[in-house]
DNA sequence: CCCTTCTGCGTATGTCATACGCGTTATTGC
DNA sequence: GCAATAACGCGTATGACATACGCAGAAGGG
């Protein structure tokens, strides 16, 4: 009754064991004329092409020449299809080149931060993707695995390793939404990305009252929204941020352990 | 053309207006048997009591004992219904009890957003509610603003002020999203949250390769995950990192420039 | 060779958001 | 007062969509 792994404890959703190829085959009715990576890939098409609204049973099916109930033999539900799309769209982490050439956490932390801001600005859908609880997926755990070796040097407790890692994929994930937002409103309307910032700050300028909101006024006032922005500043700045305070913590955890 | 605000330029959805008090009421035809206010309010009870996900058109308008297609008469589509439950759930900031002591930025920033985490945390749903583009509510507006007035004393420049509070607002919002992710997970099966990630350890240690994943099966043979984890443990953590990272952008400045 | 099992898929159901238009009700200009 | 004018409540209709159900045909296994 526990032979399989249907009512083991710790389950997946079914689709997900043929993401990990632990998937025994029925070798028993008629051979699939579809397979769950062109699915999968077709639903990525979709989404890259119309976002991620666009991706529906229906139209996914269409993309693959089926019937949209045909897709059902192979997901159970379009969340389970979501999932797959994420881990297919994010792909396995490459090397970090900052750990093959011996650079410290921070160098190797920075490099893995970026990589895996530049798979979400690659597929800015996947931030529309409903969370579906703590990752299981063959490359989520890639990615979490090589973002706990950039930690490797740093002589963090293992469980501040992963919280560190979840801290700054969490980062990544914040400001690759804002983009994905910016991104939006600029395909909404047809407009430059700078009319859509001139455009918000048009309007803050009209709700912002100087005695009610004098910090947001003194912003406003200072130009400093008004500069035609870096797209990657903000991210810079939050690691840079972040990355100092895990140097604090590295540094005083340092100061009460043993060193590497 | 430009007298009303249909097409000025930096434009809010209608019913947006009503939010900001600037609402010409129409004074013409017969009287409304409705409130936006009751409306939201009935909104975020259905979304407090069944999730979000059972807010439809039709169960809000039940709820306040009207039909249907009568909210139409006060919202412009189900977009504008999830900004105002927004705004109304999250409510405007108390004053920074910090700010008010004479505390220094890290008090007040870490208060604030301690607020703000509370705030997610009573009403978990909103964290579901799919962004629409920057803030520009009144409440939104004065979290913002409070979050710059933390930073008051600190000497950061006007634009840092912003990234900084963003920087954290998100920590806040991504941290409560992992409790919101914990909570449907506890809800949706009948069990308690230790057994849930309980649960979910067991997933992991099939899935993961010590060849492959040294880092995590580390981190697993360490007993870090199973420990009863104290709920506000990964917040505090995550959020003393960044205030690490905050201050020594502040100690930086703070040399280049004159001291409060 | 038949029986089991899996396939693709047509049909049906139920849920939603929302466009449209009708009858009704206040208010305003005369 | 009185008609013209808006705004109101809301019934009906439309069009997506996810997905349950069941059938008919295909492939191996005994």
């Amino acid at each position: 009754m526990a032979e399989k792994s249907s009512s083991g404890g710790g389950d997946l959703p079914a689709s997900l064991e043929a993401a990990w190829g632990l998937r025994d085959r029925p070798a028993k009715g008629p051979k699939p004329g579809l397979s769950l990576e062109r699915i999968v890939a077709a639903a990525v098409d979709v989404a890259s092409a119309d976002g991620l609204a666009a991706v529906s049973m229906g139209r996914v099916a269409q993309e693959v020449g089926a019937s949209t109930m045909s897709l059902y033999r192979y997901v159970s539900a379009k969340d389970e299809l979501y999932v797959l799309m994420q881990e297919a769209a994010f792909g396995p982490p490459e090397p970090l080149s900052a750990l093959e050439s011996g650079a410290g956490w921070r160098e190797a932390l920075a490099e893995w931060a970026s990589a895996q801001r530049d798979r979400l600005h690659a597929h800015l859908w996947l931030l529309r993707i409903p969370v579906g609880g703590p990752p299981a997926t063959p490359n989520s755990l890639a990615w979490w695995e090589q973002g706990i070796q950039a930690l490797e040097g740093s002589g963090l407790a293992e469980g501040d390793k992963t919280s560190v890692v979840l801290l700054v994929s969490n980062f990544v994930r914040s400001e690759a939404a804002l983009m994905a937002d910016l991104a939006a409103a600029v395909t909404a309307r047809g407009v430059s990305p700078d009319e859509v910032t001139a455009s918000y700050e048009r309007t803050l300028r009209r709700l912002v009252d100087p005695d009610r909101h004098p910090g947001i006024s003194r912003l406003l006032e200072s130009g400093a929204m008004s500069e035609p922005d870096d797209p990657d500043y903000e991210f810079t700045f939050g690691l840079e941020r972040l990355l100092d305070g895990v140097g604090a913590l590295i540094r005083k955890t340092d100061g009460g352990a043993e060193p590497a």
